[in-house]
DNA sequence: GACGCCTTGTGGTCTATACCAGATTTTTTT
DNA sequence: AAAAAAATCTGGTATAGACCACAAGGCGTC
């Protein structure tokens, strides 16, 4: 789990090569083949990180098929995390994917940096408001508490890949509004309280990117990915609820765990 | 985060509801207001969980749209958790999404059953093989050493959602290849070494289901999904590796944390 | 009642085309 | 040389058809 092979980035012999039908009954859909091809490319080392691939036109052509066939090939190798899109310019083959341990508690930011990526904060700014029913469970307060939030998208080597709204118990964090923005939060909070909150609790699931997430990361309103949710805590009192809508296919969650107590 | 409201499993007021533009520059797609339509329908309670929707072609004509457009607003809803597709049969409105923690000891099949869920493992067959590259990293020990894997489908509620690989490393398990297979894999280790393994690591991401996954869960190839790697040890030995593909709709991940102990 | 055939409906895949808006490049103008 | 305008390329969206394989239900025979 912490180990990577380092035969490039693409040749991960864990992806069981969802190849063409194993002797299926019936034949496998033309984009699996014509996805298995180009991954094929990646894998080889014919194209490497960075590269652009041909235009989904091009593809059509090359392998004699409607766009939309080739598109959806292109989807599948996005959704497998070896190529990324930028709206309107092309397909790009993706870099290993970023790791992120959700139960740490180093933030997210440094986090990236351990692993040598060259990350970039984008503040969109902050506003203040009421708690609404969801983030009242979440802070353990009653519905219409003030909270500030904080939004920001996080690039790492120059893509946008997470959307990130931070939720603020202004109540536990006086003066709060008045302060300025420092960019981890973790680290804003440390800076201007002495303390340092820590991860209790996380969600992770699959699902649809927000629209103004969409739109701050620049790809398809249709882009799926992962919606988490982080609590942190210090004093024994959530302080601070974070929601990500991460591109799907540049990250993956990790983490390693403590043994049980009662096994030691 | 473990609270759930109670006003429809549907009405969850967390998702920000990722509706039509917010005065943006440009028009919506108008695959998204259809979404927003239905998914209306479902949060006002006109249609329940189980519920069949109206075919592809059917909405299409309502919406007087191509079927195609329909067709990419169903697969939104889909993303969201909101809906499912059972191949050939139709959509339906799907239940809360299930929860799983993967940092728990706890093994799924019980995590689900204390959900009130009702839950079933089919059973695909066990294969002897040898550790790959990747497994051999997982286990720390050389490619070619032989393992076990035992391959399920877990179903909930009728519906099949975790398509489930085992890996065992029979060294640790003398006699292992003899034995009848018992459904949780934890269960079947304690059963018969008296010992109970815990998770040590895992791995999360999003990703395209393989294709023999997709097969076995009776959906489309280009499913996507959540893609999940656990690591389970006992005495400081890992003993099982599980890979699983879940349908990424279906379900979520989440953990509770301890609190870290330099902060007691 | 049990079994098998056939019809119908459904999603899964695919084609061919079209238009748009934004990104990029080229050309022209200043 | 710089700035502005135009042409080109790109993915994003949408249409309107088409065929297929499988699921389900009806119908018939046995």
């Amino acid at each position: 789990m912490t180990e990577e092979k380092q035969a490039g980035p693409h040749s991960d012999p864990e992806i069981l090569t969802p190849q063409t039908p194993v002797s299926s009954r019936t034949e496998a859909p033309i984009y699996l083949s014509i996805r298995d091809v180009i991954a094929q490319e990646i894998r080889a080392g014919h194209l490497t990180v960075g590269d652009r691939l041909p235009s989904e036109r091009e593809l059509a052509e090359q392998h004699g098929v409607a766009r939309m066939t080739a598109r959806k090939a292109l989807g599948h190798l996005e959704a497998e995390g070896l190529i990324f899109r930028s709206e309107r310019r092309g397909y790009f083959v993706s870099p290993p994917r970023i790791r992120f341990d959700p139960t740490s508690a180093v933030n997210l930011m440094r986090q990236l940096r351990e692993q040598g990526l060259m990350t970039e904060n984008i503040y969109l700014g902050r506003q203040v408001m009421e708690a609404t029913e969801w983030l009242a469970a979440q802070f353990r307060v009653d519905v219409g508490t003030p909270l500030a939030l904080e939004r920001c998208v996080v690039a790492v080597e120059g893509r946008r890949v997470i959307y990130s709204e931070d939720f603020l118990l202004l109540d536990a964090l006086p003066g709060y509004a008045d302060r300025p923005y420092i960019s981890p939060m973790t680290q804003n909070i440390r800076r201007h309280y002495g303390v340092h909150p820590y991860p209790t609790s996380f969600r992770i699931r699959y699902g649809s990117l927000s629209y103004v997430a969409a739109q701050q990361l620049g790809v398809a309103a249709d882009t799926a990915g992962m919606n988490v949710a982080q609590v942190q805590e210090f004093d024994g009192r959530v302080v601070m609820v974070n929601r990500s809508d991460c591109l799907g296919d540049a990250l993956e969650m990790v983490a390693t765990l403590a043994p049980p107590p009662a096994e030691r």
